[in-house]
RNA sequence: CGGGGCGUAGCUCAGCUUGGUAGAGCGCUUGCUUCGGGAGCAAGAGGCCGGAGGUUCAAAUCCUCUCGCCCCGACCA
C-alpha cells in the first residue's frame, strides 16, 4: 500500500484478478457499518437517503463522499461488471492520472472552453495543472507518442479513474457527485468506416454492462456538449425518480440485452428521446406502443472524428503512405453514478433491493439468539460452512433483538437472508428468505448449502 | 450563476420572536429484566449552540461579516 498512496496512481480497488475471488466473508460484530436509523437532513431522493442510512457513504463536502465497506464493495462489484465487458469488447485497460497539465489542454484548445467546470490548480513551481474532468487529451497524447502506422490500428483504450467536475450546484448523492468514478473508453481508427465499427461495438459492450447489473438501459441519441463531435448517444435506466422524462419505442422492452447477436444498425432507428427531445406530434411511434417513464443517464457515447487528433498531432501512415489524423470516439459510463441508480431502481419501503450482481454479499446469515447456545452452534456452523463454499456472506452475530437484525438486513438490502432462530434450531432447520419477493422457505442446512454452493 | 432555506449532542430536531448558567427523542455506556420484526426500567457519558467581530451587566437568542450545507431554476457522466 505505501507504493500506491506515495503517487496519485491508482488510488483505489485491488487488481483485477482478486477482484474475481470471493470477498472475505464478515462477522457484523467485527465490520464497520454504521446504518442510521433516521434519514440524514441533507438526503433529498432515496438513494442518497439509503446509502447513508445503509452506511455505505458518508459525505465529506458538496458533492465529495466516503465510500464506507459497504458502498466500497459494492462499487468495486459494478466497476469490476464494467471492466469484464469492456475487455469482452476488445478494450485495453490502462490508468491515467487524476491531475492533468494545462499544455496538454491549450493544444486542443478546451482549456479556455471547459470553464468553472474544470478544477485548475498550480503546484510550487507555478505550473497549471488541473484535476480531469475527462481525458481525450491525456489519451491522444499517449497515442500520438506511440502509435505511427494504421497496422496497429484498432485501438480502443479505456481506464476507470477518479474525475473531478465543479459542478455549480452538486446533488442527488453519488448521483451527481463533483468527484466520481467514470469508466472512460477511447477508440482509435483508420477511417470513418472502422470507427463507425468501434462505436457501434461500445454500444453493444454497454448494453450488455447494464443488463449485467439487472438494469434496463435505453439508448438515445444525444446532443455532444463540451466533448464535441457529431454522433453522439446516452444510456438512460429507468427508475420512477429518474431526472428526466423519456419516451421510447415499446420494442425496447422486448429486446434480450444480453443476446450475442444484437444489430445495432436495428436498435438505432427505434425511437427514444428525453422529454426535451420529444416533440408529441412529431414522433413517429404509434400511440399505443410508445413508453414513457423516468430515466438516469448512467453513459455516453461519442464518435468525433479528428477533432483531437487533427489539433494534436495524432497521425498514422496509411496503406497509401499518407499521413491522416485518426478516427476517434470516446465512451464513458458513471461507474460511481450508477451506484445511486441501482438504488434507484431497486428499493423497497425497507431499503435496498440489490441485484445478485452487485450485491455486497449474496447472503445475510442472521442468528436471532446469540445468547442462546444451541442458534450460535448452528449459526457459527453454517457461517464457516458458507465460508468454506465462498458463498459471499455477511453474518449478524451482534447481541441484538431479532427486529433490530431484521431491520438491518432489509436496509442493506443483501439478496438472501437466512435465519437461524431458537425453533429451527431445534428442528436442524433454518429460514431462507428472499430479499426481492420476500418468500420465505425452510429448509435443512444441508439442503441450503446445497442452493447456496456452485 | 440567479432565487430561497438551514447550521444547537453521533442522528432527527425544539429553544431564538420577547437576551438571564443548554433541552427532547433516537443512538452510545453500565446494571437488571426481556428476547422471531428497530424492547422495558434505572443510572450515566456526551455540546466553545459553524466561525470572527460587535451591542449589552449578560448573547444559542440582537447586529455585521465570514465559512459550510441543502432546496428550486439554468447546466451536466
Amino acid at each position: 500500500m505505501p507504493f500506491v498512496a506515495a503517487g496519485h496512481a491508482r488510488p483505489y480497488g485491488p487488481p483485477v484478478k482478486e477482484a474475481h475471488e470471493h470477498r472475505v466473508p464478515m462477522r457484523l460484530s467485527r465490520y464497520f457499518l454504521p446504518v442510521l436509523k433516521e434519514v440524514p437532513a441533507e438526503a433529498e431522493i432515496v438513494s442518497h437517503q439509503l446509502m447513508l442510512r445503509a452506511g455505505m457513504v458518508q459525505q465529506l463536502q458538496a458533492g465529495i463522499y466516503n465510500w464506507l465497506p459497504l458502498g466500497w464493495n459494492v462499487l468495486q462489484k459494478v466497476e469490476q461488471i464494467v471492466r469484464e465487458e469492456q475487455n469482452r469488447a476488445g478494450a485495453i485497460e490502462i490508468l491515467m492520472p487524476t491531475i492533468q497539465p494545462a499544455s496538454l489542454w491549450r493544444e486542443s484548445g478546451r482549456y479556455d472552453a471547459y470553464g468553472k467546470e474544470m478544477l485548475r490548480i498550480k503546484d510550487r513551481g507555478e505550473r497549471e495543472m488541473l484535476y480531469g474532468p475527462t481525458n481525450e487529451e491525456n489519451v491522444t497524447d499517449i497515442f500520438r507518442k506511440h502509435v505511427r502506422s494504421y497496422r496497429q490500428l484498432p485501438l480502443n483504450l479505456y481506464h476507470i479513474q477518479w474525475k473531478f467536475r465543479d459542478e455549480v450546484r452538486p446533488r442527488f448523492g453519488v448521483m451527481r457527485g463533483r468527484e466520481f468514478l467514470m469508466k472512460d473508453a477511447y477508440s482509435f481508427d483508420l477511417d470513418v468506416e472502422a470507427g463507425a465499427a468501434a462505436f457501434d461495438r461500445m454500444f453493444v459492450a454497454y448494453l450488455k454492462t447494464f443488463k449485467r447489473m439487472g438494469l434496463t438501459a435505453i439508448p438515445m441519441r444525444a446532443e455532444t456538449g463540451p466533448i464535441g463531435g457529431d454522433m453522439s448517444y446516452e444510456f438512460q435506466i429507468l427508475a420512477q425518480t429518474g431526472e428526466s422524462a423519456v419516451y421510447f419505442d415499446q420494442a425496447f422492452e422486448e429486446i434480450d440485452f444480453s443476446a450475442d447477436d444484437l444489430d445495432v444498425a436495428q436498435l438505432k432507428k427505434l425511437y427514444a428521446a428525453a422529454d426535451e427531445l420529444h416533440d408529441p406530434a412529431a414522433c413517429p411511434v404509434p400511440p399505443e406502443r410508445l413508453r414513457s417513464g423516468r430515466g438516469i443517464e448512467v453513459g455516453h457515447i461519442f464518435f468525433f472524428g479528428t477533432k483531437y487528433s487533427a489539433a494534436m498531432g495524432a497521425t498514422v501512415l496509411g496503406p497509401d503512405g499518407k499521413e491522416v489524423p485518426v478516427e476517434m470516439g470516446s465512451y464513458g459510463i458513471g461507474v460511481s453514478r450508477l451506484v445511486g441508480a441501482l438504488i434507484e431502481a431497486n428499493h423497497d419501503e425497507k431499503g435496498i433491493v440489490w441485484p445478485e450482481s452487485v450485491a455486497p454479499f449474496r447472503v445475510g446469515l442472521i442468528n436471532l439468539r446469540a445468547d442462546d447456545e444451541l442458534c450460535r452452534g448452528v449459526a457459527d456452523d453454517l457461517y464457516a460452512k458458507l465460508e468454506a463454499a465462498k458463498v459471499e456472506v455477511l453474518y449478524d452475530d451482534r447481541e441484538e433483538r431479532a427486529g433490530a437484525k431484521f431491520a438491518t438486513m432489509d436496509l442493506i438490502g443483501l439478496p438472501w437472508q437466512v435465519t437461524v432462530g431458537p425453533r429451527g434450531a431445534k428442528a436442524g432447520t433454518v429460514e431462507l428468505k428472499s430479499r426481492r419477493t420476500g418468500a420465505v422457505e425452510e429448509l435443512s442446512v444441508d439442503a441450503l448449502l446445497a442452493r447456496f454452493a456452485a
